[in-house]
DNA sequence: GCAGTCATACGATAGCCGTCGTACTACGGT
DNA sequence: ACCGTAGTACGACGGCTATCGTATGACTGC
C-alpha cells in the first residue's frame, strides 16, 4: 500500500465519519445544505478560511447540538468533509468535487451571499 | 401620477399576483426555491424555453394542485414572474434580477443540473 | 487515573413542506 | 347564456427539520 492520499486514513482513534462518494452527489440536495442561513454561514466560514475549521471556530446563535446537526447535514449531503484530529474535528469545503460536479455554483453561491451581506450590512 | 411603469396594471380582469421587489430576493430563499427535483426541473424549462411558459406546458408528475403549490413558493421567492394572460399564467425566470442580485448563481445551478442529468441520463 | 474539553447521541417538540382530493373561481368561445 | 378549460383555495396528512436539553463518548493534559 504506497502513498495513498485518498483513502480515509484513522490517525490514531479514528472515529470515521461517512461522506458521500463524489459521484452520489446531487445538486437538488447540495441546495437543500446551502438554503439554511446558519449552514451558509458556516460554509461562508469555511470558503474564507481556506483552511480548515474547527466546529467551534465558527460563532454561531444556536445551541452545540444544533451545531452539530449542521455540520451534520453538511457532510452528508457533500458539502464539506470532516475528520477528526485529536479532540477536534477539521472541518473543508469539498471544493474541488463541488467545482468538478458543478462548475461555477458554489462561487456563484458564496459571490451571491457576500454581495447580499453587504447590500444588508452596511447602509 | 404619470406613467408609471412598475404599478401593477391590471389588463383587464386581473388577478393580481403578489412578487417580492428585487431588493427584497434573499439568497436563502431562493436556493430553498431550487432545492426541490420538482421546481428544479420548472425552472430548468423555463430557462430552456427562454420566453413564457404556460403553466400546463410542463410536464410533472405531480398532481395540478401541488403544481401550482410550487410554482407559487417559486414566484413568491423572487424566482419567477407570473402574469395572467386570459385563461391562461405565463411563468417566466426573473433572470435580470436574480443576475443582478446574485451574478453567476442561475447560472451555476442551470449548468450544474445539466451536467447532472447529462451523467445520470446516459450511462 | 481524573478532570476538562469538544463533540455526538438521543429524545422531545414545534413548525414547515410536499402531496393529494375536492370544491370553487375566472375567463373564453360558441 | 352556457359549458369547458385553466388555475386557486382549503383542508388534511405524513414526513421532514430546526431547535433544544441532557446524558454520553473520545481525547488531552495534569
Amino acid at each position: 500500500m504506497p502513498t495513498d492520499t485518498t483513502s480515509p486514513r484513522a490517525p490514531s482513534g479514528s472515529r470515521s465519519l461517512e461522506h458521500p462518494a463524489r459521484e452520489d452527489i446531487r445538486i437538488a440536495e447540495v441546495l437543500h445544505a446551502l438554503a439554511d442561513p446558519m449552514r451558509l454561514r458556516i460554509v461562508r466560514a469555511l470558503a474564507a478560511a481556506e483552511g480548515e475549521l474547527n466546529c467551534a471556530d465558527i460563532e454561531l446563535p444556536v445551541s452545540k447540538s444544533t451545531c452539530t446537526h449542521h455540520f451534520r447535514v453538511l457532510r452528508e449531503h457533500g458539502v464539506i468533509q470532516q475528520l477528526y484530529r485529536g479532540t477536534a474535528k477539521m472541518n473543508g469545503l469539498r471544493r474541488a468535487d463541488l467545482d468538478e460536479l458543478f462548475p461555477g455554483l458554489i462561487d456563484g453561491v458564496l459571490r451571491g451571499a457576500e454581495l447580499q451581506a453587504r447590500r444588508l450590512g452596511e447602509e
